[in-house]
DNA sequence: AAAATCTACGAAATCGGTTTCGTGTTAATA
DNA sequence: TATTAACACGAAACCGATTTCGTAGATTTT
């Protein structure tokens, strides 16, 4: 790289203290109009900008916010990132993210990485495989150095930090609710394994909705996903049940339920009602449209990163972790009977 | 932030100069092993970690690269990310992503943010707004500095550095040149507007397929979609021509055409064969799957990135802009005939 | 015993800024 | 005229590391 232009080279060729280009620069009154007309023309003429590094390291602030999420092909970590980028921003923050690939291995490095210095504070959705294993030491240790951290969406409680996430037990109730109410009597359940807390609580919630309906839940009628096998395949099973309705915890698990339901011949919606979750570009893409939970990533991200600026800019003031539960609306479409 | 541990303290706890400290840790032949020793524990015991600000100051570098993308809600960009950061990772560098959300001035003024030293070198894809523009100073300014920079997928000529680029014209050309094959006369084109590049050269191939084919242009079938009004509305036009192909530049395109055949009651592929690009999710999981150029865009990625840290760590040699072009093949799916 | 060589460490410069404090010069006040 | 205040600027410390160079003291060589 070419060699920048600083505060000393502009000194040296006005014959000013460095001291007084800096004050210039800033509009220091100490400094006389002339002297800072000239440094200042000096230093636009020569495109002059202050080293953010320098400045990072005298104000031990980076005005950098680390964001680990599990994955990103997924529309609605898609949208948390635009979200928390918008947030950032608006308060001259920048984002630098990183991907665990739901590896616990990569969270820690990860983890260690950003916690050196490089972000000012870190958002993160634990990794599948770090819940799996309950292992959260990297975790508690950042908490322990009081580093400013947010957990969203997958979040678990032995974390002390400020979190975001959405009411997925409420989520659950009302997407099994409204198939119930509108005469499905066999709903399946295309969940993740129950080690996947947001899976769990959707479970919870579509618990819920059956119990208060007098219906027994009907165990065979739930699918754990194992992502490392088809996913078609797993569902296909559930298909031999006589189901009259789909409850999928996301929006891949939906769409492949959607083209199974097409290859067997089952009308959509007459024959069976379809549930998603995200509202992502293939519910609104596929034929039918499919009726889903909407998460509101945007917003997420945006309360989450307010979170953590706030716990970064504040730091004086007692601490008690928040949790914002961001409510999840049902979008109705094709793949569902209208409302009766 | 807790008050973190520095070389400071421990040479201050520890009775011995910084220096020494430093030494130790970095396990120089100068410091005595009793000394070593000594410090070596004591900074495990506090989990000493060296500040990166301080690093990145002293060695003039920060390992970071940014990225800026017109957005991200889109197959393509997220694979691309994924590309992107696999291939830093691999070298020890970290990814800071920003959204120009295709607007030319925040393109611009986040160019300027990562210019001012925060990263060794910047990757983009240019913004909609700017290619309409063709206002290129920001860019033209960066390669001006020496600032290392990559740009993909929509690139100018203009703009001295290294490019990674799919072959549009050649995709065009490949996908235009199977429908012609499998008996499509009249095929429409569904594109950008001209200035979006990608989406000119993309119609190159397409006039190239059927000029070798003895077809005659015709205008009326090509559609380019202005995306501030309705999508489908534009489509839905062409459709009165009688078409019997679609070429669309796009996964979204492509769906909304499909939706527009299936309201009409074509079949897809017997009646209209349609091929979009960008191998994402929308065309995997709508019905009938659609048939697509697949894009590549984790090669993309990790081609980009590694062409910018070559640049970022061999400065001293003579350079020649670099230019890769990746070619993309046609994925054949469920939304045209089978190969004849 | 004197000279040369190691060993093990510290002082100080450096990266690029900001900021506190001190000071010489000039202008205003007593 | 002597004192004080205002003005305009520079020296130096600082942020947290690394690294060059210098050196006191011990050890080896002649």
């Amino acid at each position: 790289m070419k060699q920048k232009i600083t505060i000393k080279t502009i000194a040296k060729e006005l014959g000013v203290s460095t001291s007084t280009v800096s004050k210039a620069l800033r509009d220091s009154h100490e400094i006389s109009s002339d002297t800072k007309e000239k440094i200042q023309a000096y230093a636009n003429l020569y495109n002059y900008k202050p080293n953010h590094l320098a400045l990072q390291l005298r104000n031990q602030k980076t005005k950098v916010i680390g964001v680990i999420l599990p994955k990103i092909v997924h529309h609605f970590f898609s949208t948390v990132i635009m979200g928390i980028e918008e947030g950032a921003n608006k308060k001259g923050y920048n984002i630098m993210v990183c991907f665990s690939n739901e590896s616990y291995k990569k969270e820690v490095e990860t983890l260690k990485v950003l916690s050196n210095g490089s972000v000012d504070g870190i958002i993160v959705s634990i990794a599948n495989e770090t819940l799996k294993n309950k292992d959260f030491k990297h975790f508690t240790d950042l908490v322990a150095e009081e580093i400013p951290l947010v957990l969203f969406d997958r979040v678990v409680d032995e974390i002390l930090c400020d979190k975001v996430v959405v009411d997925d037990v409420g989520a659950g109730y009302k997407a099994t609710k409204y198939l119930l109410d509108n005469g499905a009597k066999k709903i399946a359940l295309i969940t993740t394994p129950n080690h996947v807390n947001v899976g769990a609580l959707r479970r919870q919630g579509y618990e819920k909705a059956l119990i208060e309906n007098y219906i027994k839940t009907d165990p065979s009628l739930i699918v754990e996903i194992d992502e490392n096998q088809d996913i078609k395949d797993q569902i296909e099973k559930v298909f031999d049940k006589d189901i009259d309705g789909v409850f999928a915890v996301n929006e891949i698990y939906a769409a492949n339920s959607m083209k199974i339901a097409k290859e067997r011949g089952l009308n959509v919606p007459n024959d069976l009602s379809v549930i998603g979750f995200t509202d992502g570009l293939i519910s609104e893409y596929s034929s039918p449209t499919i009726t889903t939970m909407a998460q509101h990533g945007f917003t997420m991200g945006k309360q989450a990163v307010e979170l953590l600026i706030d716990k970064i800019e504040k730091e004086s003031e007692i601490y008690r972790p928040k949790k914002i539960v961001i409510s999840s609306d049902l979008k109705l479409r094709e793949s569902t009977k209208p409302s009766s």
